[in-house]
RNA sequence: GGCGGCGUGGCCGAGUGGUUUAGGCAGGGGCCUGCAAAGCCCCGUACGGCGGUUCGAUUCCGCCCGCCGCCUCCA
């Protein structure tokens, strides 16, 4: 059984389900003002294998992932460009969904969006003001902390030196400096819905309150996001579900930074900030394994150096789904627990012990470092195993890697060569020609020729073969 | 000020009270190869510092040093 991190307790307890079998997970998603950044990146990977792991877990797990298109950044930066805000929110949620094909991370199964749900923001804001927890001030409608039962919870620190840390300035008519705003009243030039205290737009993320506890019913298992989150969006969130006499999510998980130079990284940082520039520079997948080459809770590194090293250790797992002909196990969409004991090719069963290590790294709290270092086990007693002639064993071996990296969502790019045009498919039968006649210099000079227009040379039993590199 | 995290071999990065050990990348040696490439085999004996607990600590405790983060809208 998973085990997983709750922020809530800082300890790693067994996922406790509402109804056996099924998972229901909520991930924050991007308020899409701009550009997906490698932050986004992270969290969204981190949440596609956890996702991924549960379905191959047999879990029936459904994934809700928001979009918010209604806030203050997108405001300013649509006026900015002169433009509407679902323009705006238009193109960059265009860009989002880009970038995550482009990472294979899958689709969730509801992506609700903020401004589809105003409606009923208004109804949890009307309820909190009924209820006596929420007052209002010139500025709008505002929830008092301190009828919250539990406030702090997130921030792991009392309501008391919450407040002794609060750097804000104790506002306007706010009764407590940590209150925060559920509903900001009508400002010329702004996008505006009715209230019936007056119209205007949702404040603190009440569209992740109102959009999981209706997509996800009361306690629904995951809540998840970037550590950034934990405190004050998620803590305000879960303040408005408990306000509003709601059981909110069973566990929280908050993945860690992506670093640059050992610190947060941000947009004034560097340029492998952008999401897309690293998926135009490198591999997509890269990205995918350097995610899973550290646990999820610590900061990774993301530096040219770090992004390369993971494309070397892509390119092993390439040369093992080639060698043993492997179909990408993605291709069926997220890996199932059947792929572990079915016999589809008809070849070896998969490697028991293997899987058996593999499930037990990642039920703990997904160590996705030691997982890996199971598969990549894998990989090398495959090589060896056919290098000594034991194809039952090997066949075994790289089938059960194949099973085990998919389940991570890592697509394998066996077959993949590459279009071998005229010219390339000439210079191949000129060098096996030359090679069988041992012109070994006129070998080489056309290896050379090969190399320089991009293709990686190997000789072989069948003759000289080339992928592109 | 409050709260929290981190410091592992050239680099990245897991993990553990003690018998052999993560794993990847890079590097060295070897096998294979016409030469390569890929693959395989072998190699580095690392855990910030100082104490303490212990038969024994990188792993537990304390202190110190260094780095980082959160404390109102940043994934």
């Amino acid at each position: 059984m998973l085990r997983l991190h709750d922020s809530a307790t800082g300890e790693v307890a067994p996922l406790a389900l509402r109804e056996p079998g099924k998972v229901s997970l909520y991930v924050c998603g991007p308020t899409v003002y701009d550009a997906p950044h490698l932050g986004h990146g992270r969290f969204s990977l981190v949440f596609d294998v956890l996702r991924r792991y549960l379905i191959f877990s047999g879990l029936e797990v459904t994934y809700v992932s928001n979009i918010t298109d209604i806030e203050d950044k997108i405001i300013e930066r649509a006026a900015e460009r002169g433009i509407t805000e679902s323009e705006l929110t238009a193109v960059y949620e265009g860009v989002w969904w880009d970038a995550m094909d482009a990472l294979d991370v899958l689709r969730p199964d509801e992506t609700p969006h903020a401004t589809a749900y105003v409606e009923r923001m208004v109804e949890l804001v009307g309820d909190l003001l009924e209820r006596g927890v929420a007052y209002e001030t010139d500025d709008g409608v505002y929830l008092s902390v301190n009828e919250v039962p539990g406030y702090g919870l997130l921030a792991r620190q009392s309501l008391e030196s919450l407040r002794s840390g609060a750097r804000i300035e104790a506002a306007e008519d706010k009764r407590s400096p940590l209150d925060f705003v559920l509903w900001k009243n009508a400002k010329p030039g702004e996008p505006t819905w009715d209230a019936p205290w007056g119209a205007g737009r949702p404040g603190w993320h009440t569209e992740c309150v109102v959009m999981s506890l209706d997509l996800l019913g009361d306690g629904f298992e995951v809540h998840g996001g970037g550590l950034d989150l934990m405190f004050p969006h998620h803590e305000n969130e879960r303040a408005q579900a408990v306000a509003s006499g709601r059981e909110f999510a069973r566990h929280w998980m908050h993945n860690g930074w992506v670093t640059v130079g050992g610190e947060k990284m941000s947009k004034s940082l560097g340029n492998f900030t952008s999401l897309s520039d690293l998926i135009d520079r490198s591999d997509p997948r890269a990205y995918r394994l350097l995610v899973l080459r550290s646990h999820y809770r610590s900061p990774i590194e993301v530096t040219p150096e770090t992004v390369a090293q993971a494309e070397a250790g892509l390119a092993r797992l390439d040369e093992l789904a080639r060698r043993f002909d492997l179909e990408d196990p993605l291709d069926q969409g997220p890996v199932l627990p059947g792929a572990v004991d079915s016999d589809a090719a008809g070849s070896a069963a998969v490697d028991g012990l293997a899987t058996e290590a593999f499930v037990n790294h990642m039920d703990d709290d997904l160590d996705t470092a030691g997982a890996l270092a199971v598969v990549f086990d894998l990989v090398r007693q495959a090589n060896s195993a056919a290098d000594a002639g034991d194809d039952a064993v090997a066949m075994q071996s790289a089938r059960t890697a194949a099973v085990l990296v998919g389940a991570l969502g890592v697509r394998l790019a066996g077959s993949d060569n590459g279009e071998i045009d005229d010219t390339a498919a000439d210079l191949v039968r000129r060098r096996d020609a030359a090679r069988a006649a041992k012109e070994w210099a006129e070998a080489d000079a056309l290896r050379a020729e090969l190399e320089a227009a991009g293709w990686l040379v190997e000789d072989s039993a069948e003759g000289t073969r080339i992928r592109r590199r």
